[in-house]
DNA sequence: ACTCAATGTATGCGACGATCACAATGTATG
DNA sequence: CATACATTGTGATCGTCGCATACATTGAGT
């Protein structure tokens, strides 16, 4: 008879996972606790016992976004070169990869409003995606790629180009063609702007 | 005894103008057709009469949004100076802090979802914002402080960093504090980054 | 075996967006 | 001025939502 048990067994992962789909499909708007219960075989309240509102699985989402991203920014640098140039341009296609990828999600990490609480947990992965950031810049500069100055502030002028471009992009872009070309003239521009004098 | 009239006098700008404060306040989420109607002393239904639904009332607000966009960029062209570095600095400090000064309504302007009717409207505004930096690079590029290359595309260099700047400080920045020196930077790095060779 | 915390059910509440028939008002036309 | 018509607001209804509560079932540790 193949009754559905009591216990769903990882209703949390299971909630996480079928949200991440909607949002994917049919943006974060779209996403109603009640209906991922019922698309779960699951009675309306059952969530609640895993994610006490539901901007509490938007932020568990967001905070799974910034895990991913992590890993997927990581790995790009694995094979990238040894240049700043080179590893510049692979965390670059990585980061907006993975954001054109997942905008809706993106849009989620990087929306203004979290519950205070998680947003610490927030606030670790993001600070560890900084750190990164700041390592890249770093090692740039030791090796004379890149200028000299406080790290955090020319960091800034490296991903608020990227940042930028994901979010003309995602927008419908009333900019230049959404063809990779765009981001090869922002990363350009990027190295240019950070070079030495 | 100062009756309340049966008609309103002019319920769609008091409901643009009411809702653009809620936007303000409170953020787009918090934003309710029938908050507004009862705040204007309206019945509930009153605001379909000139907002078929509630996203036409945001797609509303982000057209408005664009033109007063483009009024502030404009005016800060006027006292700019004659250099495109100068004229480059007034445009993206307007630019960013009209973003920063209406954070929600920005998120709204470059939603990625609005009707399809609203879209022709909003792509107007888009355009004309457009093409307003299209003139600011190709006169820079005339009096050769700009590298040769297609207008759009160099535009995107120097826009992109500035959406991205807005972006991440609105996001709750992880990033160098908020303060205006780390746009500062930005726009020296964009400066560099569009400089002939 | 018994207890207790964890997890799912069932139900209800108030608010929401949307829609509808109807009422009041303004306006153009004779 | 009167009468027809379009515009705008009313009031009620529908289905959905998030959230809270009281209760049922399960499984883990003693």
């Amino acid at each position: 008879m193949k009754k559905r048990p009591y216990h769903h067994g990882d209703l949390r992962a299971a909630l996480l996972e079928r949200a991440e789909q909607t949002l994917r499909e049919r943006g974060s708007g779209a996403l109603s606790l009640r209906e991922l219960a019922r698309d779960l075989g699951v009675s309306p309240g059952a969530p609640s016992r895993h994610f006490k509102s539901k901007q509490a699985l938007l932020d568990a989402l967001a905070l799974e976004g910034f895990e991913r991203l992590l890993e997927t920014i990581a790995a790009s640098q694995d094979g990238a070169g040894r240049t700043f140039g080179e590893r510049l341009n692979a965390m670059a296609r990585a980061y907006v990869g993975f954001s054109l990828a997942n905008a809706a999600l993106l849009d989620l990490m990087f929306s203004a409003k979290h519950s205070p609480e998680a947003s610490e947990a927030l606030e670790v992965a993001a600070h560890r995606w900084v750190e990164q950031s700041l390592e890249l810049v770093s090692t740039g500069q030791r090796q004379g790629e890149v200028r000299e100055g406080p790290l955090d502030r020319i960091a800034l002028t490296v991903f608020a180009p990227l940042h930028g471009y994901v979010g003309l992009a995602v927008s419908g872009a009333p900019l230049p063609g959404p063809d990779r070309r765009g981001l090869d003239d922002v990363i350009a521009s990027i190295i240019r702007g950070c070079a030495p004098d």
